[in-house]
DNA sequence: GCAAGGTC
């Protein structure tokens, strides 16, 4: 007989074999699944990987059709699990047959806890096979090695919390979207979905749309004078700023007449700056961010290069190498990239003492390079997130840089004036890292009891500013900050918001449908929109897995919330109604027609369901152009240099987004589609067309 | 055609 060890993913069941086996295993396909075997305690060791879950909740059949009618009835409905993932359980059922013991060894977490719970669950296996689970924080020989020596058993208790949330969220999110799209009409591709995650996340958007929208920019008065000591540099009155133009005319009129600047006090001292942490995903995405990349789309490119075996897992909240993670060896590796030059200096260095970030965990190291890349294999942005990542590396391994801080008080009749300037001395890390902009700001040694000429003395106005929109970085911060979303879901999440047209801009702006949602959420279900709902329902998982309380009671709990909400809803139904079509008739509103120059472009919907862009003037004007039928669609203020017909941004997930004419007949589009056409036919050459079609045959089952 | 959480 044998033992089964599962694991949560490919990756994680080569690393255990290969511990546990020292190195010595096969490798086996069954159902295309990979099965590692060996000889292990006397017996066979078998280790599988799983995708993650491979049972999904869903309600019954009857409830496909979204009927408004239903949704009393849906709140209270107990959701069905159904296997997303055929293959993974017919092999699991197979291998059932042939072992005595099963190992739980997924991810030591609270949704490893459920993902090992729902594998054991579709084995059918016989009552005497006896159950058990590995607790490891960390793929490497000692934390395997140890967690199978210490084996223990499988927290049930904490697979029911997770499968609280899984239900909880269900229902929520099915009934709440049902509601919102069924009662307003939309259907379709352009239904409106509400989340415990997405919702609030959306709402930080509107909400700080609003305080933009409401921001009173207030007036202000600085006195600046602006001194000379081998070269130009600046002091400000050490008041500040003035919030009355009086006290500060008053002060100009005491110093406006002044030739020299008197020093009370100058200081400059050399400090050190340190390098930045190491990566997790949310700082790694905000530094993508910054460079133009969305979430998502950097999110897919990293997960690629981690398949590619050049990147460390991407996924990870942790922001401090473990000291199991052989630095030297990876810096050895990236020698050969094209950043080699660079991984010689730091590996050159005598000591090697990395940076370390505020965040620790034991799951999985920071984002790092884990192969060595040139940017002739990868190109374009491929190469620049594997080059993001590699200079990260670089920069938590390099030197501190060294600033020299200046500071100084100066006299000038009687008034008091600060000036303060920085110079990077080393650049040390900076050198790595190039994607902040360091700019000095030029202040001179000086005595005390100096007199600097002043070149001149002058009054300047200004004006506060409203708080900046988020990016999809800053968003990512702060959903991390208020405990919404995980590190795998964040930027997922994000998109979802664009793919809804909830919002739109790399400054992220709410649409008018992603204001309407989050209004009449606030007014009417207000726990959607609030973090709250996720602190309180991560509360009750804890309680559940703790024992203190069942499942059930806290399903319940949340289903007669979910009942009043709906309750509240429905009381509404004719204004929510009202209201959202309303607003969302301005939505789709696309800048005028080029044709008739009367009307308004239309984003419209054919009776098959397709999408099509259409002159609201019709029939007067007939004036109509195809559109891409998925992503996000804006219009471009310009239009198209070529034909000057209207061009529109496509933003679509997972895609570098494009901007298009729509002119079928125009010259650019043309080149476009031909270029697209090749490219399509290029794939067609280069792939036997026998590999395809059966990739997608295993995945079908899966939706049933 | 709904969510969010895993993973690909």
């Amino acid at each position: 007989m044998a033992t089964l060890i599962i694991c949560e993913k490919n990756n994680a069941a080569q690393r255990v074999a290969s511990i546990l086996a020292k190195g010595k295993y096969s490798k086996t396909f069954m159902n295309r699944v990979p099965v590692f075997r060996f000889p292990w305690n006397n017996t066979e060791g078998i280790v599988v990987g799983l995708r993650g879950h491979i049972l999904n909740f869903d309600y019954p059949k009857e409830f496909k059709n979204w009927n408004i009618d239903d949704l009393e009835r849906l709140v209270a409905t107990p959701p069905v699990k159904y296997t997303t993932a055929t293959w993974i359980m017919n092999t699991l059922q197979d291998l059932a047959k042939q072992i005595d013991t099963v190992i739980v060894a997924t991810d030591f977490d609270r949704e490893g806890e459920l993902i090992g719970a729902e594998a054991i669950s579709v084995m059918n296996m016989k009552p005497d096979i006896k159950i058990l689970r590995a607790r490891f924080s960390a793929l490497t020989g000692p934390e395997i090695n140890g967690a199978f020596e210490n084996l223990i058993e499988l927290d049930h208790n904490l697979a029911k919390a997770a499968e609280a949330r899984q239900i909880v969220d269900l229902a929520w999110g099915a009934v709440l979207t049902r509601f919102m799209s069924t009662s307003t009409g939309k259907l379709g591709a352009d239904f409106l979905s509400v989340g415990r995650v997405q919702s609030p996340s959306l709402a930080i958007i509107v909400n700080r749309e609003k305080e933009i929208e409401n921001f009173d920019p207030q007036p202000f008065w600085e006195v600046l004078a602006d001194l000379e000591k081998e070269k130009h540099f600046f002091a400000k009155h050490a008041h500040g700023l003035f919030w009355e133009k009086e006290e500060a005319d008053k002060v100009f009129e005491v110093v406006k007449d002044a030739k020299v600047a008197k020093v009370i006090e100058s200081e400059s001292k050399a400090v050190p700056d340190r390098p930045p942490a190491p990566f997790n995903t949310t700082v790694f995405l905000a530094e993508a961010s910054k460079m133009g990349l969305s979430a998502s789309r950097a999110m897919a490119i990293a997960e690629r290069l981690y398949n590619d075996g050049l990147l460390s897992y991407p996924r990870t909240d942790n922001t401090v190498y473990p000291r199991t993670l052989p630095i030297r060896h990876i810096l050895e590796k990236l020698t050969k990239s094209d950043l080699g030059k660079e991984a010689g200096e730091i590996l050159a260095q005598e000591k090697l003492r990395p940076s370390r970030g505020k965040m620790q965990t034991t799951d999985h190291p920071p984002i790092h390079p884990v192969g060595a890349a040139t940017k002739a294999k990868l190109k374009g942005d491929d190469w620049r997130i594997y080059e993001l990542v590699v200079r990260r590396f670089l920069a938590t391994l390099a030197p501190d840089a060294i600033i020299e801080r200046g500071n100084a008080l100066f006299d000038i009749n009687g008034e008091q004036f600060q000036a303060a300037g920085h110079e990077t001395l080393e650049k040390g890390w900076q050198v790595y890292y190039p994607y902040f902009k360091f700019k000095d700001i030029f202040i001179p040694k000086m005595e005390k009891g100096e007199e600097i000429s002043i070149l001149k003395v002058r009054g300047r106005e200004g004006k506060t500013e409203p708080p900046r929109r988020y990016s999809q970085g800053t968003l990512i911060r702060e959903m991390e900050k208020l405990g919404l979303g995980t590190k795998s879901t964040r930027h997922e999440i994000v998109q979802k918001l664009y793919d809804r047209s909830y919002v739109q801009g790399s400054q992220m702006r709410p649409t008018i449908a992603g204001t309407v949602i989050v209004e009449t959420l606030e007014d009417n279900a207000e726990m959607i929109v609030k973090p709250d709902m996720t602190s309180q329902l991560e509360k009750d998982m804890t309680q559940i897995a703790e024992g203190k309380i069942d499942q059930k009671k806290v399903v319940t709990e949340s289903q007669e919330m979910l009942a009043s909400s709906l309750k509240v809803l429905f009381e509404h139904k004719e204004n929510i109604h009202k209201e959202v079509n309303e607003a969302l008739k301005n939505q789709n509103q696309m800048g005028q027609c080029p044709k008739c120059g009367k009307g308004n472009l239309l984003i419209r919907k054919s009776k098959r369901g397709k999408r099509f862009m259409a002159c609201d003037a019709y029939p007067d004007c007939e004036n109509t152009y195809p559109i891409p039928q998925y992503g996000a669609i804006t219009p471009h203020k310009e239009p198209c240099k070529v034909c000057e017909g209207p061009i529109v941004k496509v933003v679509m997930s997972r895609r570098k987004p494009q901007e298009i004419c729509l002119d079928i007949d125009c010259k650019a589009n043309k080149e476009r589609r031909e270029k697209y056409a090749k490219y399509k036919a290029s794939l067609t050459e280069s792939k036997t067309p026998a590999k395809k079609p059966a990739k997608k045959s295993a995945k079908k089952p899966a939706k049933k």
